[in-house]
DNA sequence: TCTGGGGTCCTAGGACCC
DNA sequence: TCTGGGGTCCTAGGACCC
């Protein structure tokens, strides 16, 4: 039997979340900008019909923001991961099989579910989620997962009536493939859309229709899965299991470059702790960390310079003090005089299950595990930062412009929405 | 003046071993 | 002085995703 997936998404995600609390911004132009106010990273329907593509500087669109009053929002984190929260328990009133794939997308599984009861049943779904959370969304259902995402993205840029399309028949999919560019299939970007054009293939439909082992051995494994998922045959299953993270990467941007070794090393001590806190989250223990340092590659006039470093350590580990003391010696090890640095970022990587990690039996990398849970535990109930380590420093002058933040509409007692 | 921050998987090539 | 072939493991880098 044939197998059915859907993809479920919410539409223009954050941009929506700030909607949902603020109404008066319906049918404006909205967007969010990223991490540091330097892009925009979700557009509102009308942004993009002015010609604003995703990830635009700000400082390049300002005169159409002016132009047209869009308004702007920093992004809120916070917000907007409890609001995609309560959308996968929405998801899972309705099947059991749910695959979280990112922050606003979720693909379910229907096994032994009833085809001809399918669009009643997704078509619930979107009704659900928009009276329970004020998100619209958007399904596509087909018998593979590359099929439902192109499904979903015809339900959404036909804005089909109730928000769902399904795609089974071989007249329906050969409709859809025919005028759809290969750089929209999922996962074949750019470069690989350039390497299938130079040999003649541009449309989803001459892709899906090519030899199969020919483009394997020209390209990879992963081209022979998608020209059969485009046929139908599903190859790439729903991860259901809510699976560790494989590398944990905390970075950020500075609001200001600088040549300050010593912000460097405050900004470093942080993503440490932030890595480490993320780590013991879920229960691993890293076998290596890397630190990166890199000066703005956008600027011009600046002299460019970067560089990464990796410590093993001699056994996995979770202590915040250890990977601390490692990092430090890593940086004062690429560190250079006279740059101008814009970014560090912090990667953990070996992560191995601490609930099952055999100690070293000369215990070369001793640990506190103690301390570390009693650091976490005051952290989680007090709030984030409540006891910090000193190297982190106390001003914070790196830490990124977020200016137009909405307010912790759902996680903070004191920004609750109110109603007059 | 101002350009994000996370992740995953695959492959090629080197090191090493027998 | 001559010096094979094959396997495994690890890592860096490239490609992709949202």
């Amino acid at each position: 039997m044939s197998q059915i997936f859907a993809l479920c998404d919410v539409n223009n995600f954050y941009v929506s979340c700030e909607r949902a609390f603020n109404p008066a911004l319906e049918n404006k132009p909205v967007i969010v900008l990223s991490n540091n106010d330097g892009c925009a990273v979700a557009r509102s329907n009308e942004v993009k019909s002015l010609g604003i593509k995703m990830g635009a500087p700000l400082h390049q669109i300002q005169d159409l923001v002016n132009q047209h009053q869009i308004q702007v929002f920093s992004s809120n984190y916070r917000l907007y991961g409890d609001m995609s929260n309560r959308f996968i328990s929405i998801l899972e009133q309705f099947t059991d099989q749910v695959e979280v794939y990112s922050i606003d997308e979720a693909f379910l599984g229907f096994s032994g579910f009833h085809h001809h009861n399918l669009g009643k049943h997704t078509r619930e779904i979107v009704k659900t989620v928009k009276r329970g959370l004020g998100l619209p969304i958007c399904i596509g259902v087909a018998p593979s997962k590359t099929l439902a995402k192109i499904a979903n993205h015809y339900a959404k840029s036909l804005a089909v009536p109730g928000g769902v399309l399904g795609l089974f028949s071989e007249y329906n999919i050969a409709n859809a493939l025919k005028n759809l560019p290969v750089t929209e299939i999922w996962g074949v970007g750019r470069r690989l859309s350039e390497r299938l054009n130079r040999i003649g293939i541009k449309t989803a439909l001459q892709l899906r229709d090519a030899d199969e082992k020919t483009l394997q051995r020209q390209f990879s494994v992963n081209m022979s899965r998608t020209i059969l998922e485009l046929r139908g045959q599903s190859c790439i299953p729903l991860e259901e299991d809510i699976n560790k993270r494989k590398q944990i990467v905390c970075s950020r941007s500075f609001a200001n470059k600088s040549d300050d070794f010593n912000l460097l090393r405050q900004a470093t001590s942080y993503h440490v702790t932030r890595a480490c806190i993320k780590l013991r989250q879920q229960q691993s223990m890293a076998k290596s960390l890397t630190l990166g340092i890199r000066t703005n590659p956008f600027s011009e006039q600046d002299r460019q310079y970067s560089n990464s470093i990796s410590v093993v350590f001699p056994e996995a580990t979770d202590d915040t003090s250890t990977m601390l003391k490692a990092s430090y010696q890593a940086l004062r090890k690429i560190y250079r005089d006279g740059y101008l640095y814009k970014k560090v970022s912090v990667m953990l990587d070996g992560l191995v299950d601490a609930t099952s990690h055999q100690a070293d039996l000369f215990n070369r990398t001793p640990s506190n595990p103690k301390l570390m849970n009693t650091l976490d535990n005051i952290n989680q109930s007090m709030g984030k930062g409540t006891l910090q380590f000193a190297s982190e420093g106390f001003s914070k002058s790196w830490v990124m412009r977020s200016e137009r933040r909405s307010p912790d509409y759902t996680t903070n007692w004191t920004e609750l929405p109110s109603v007059k």
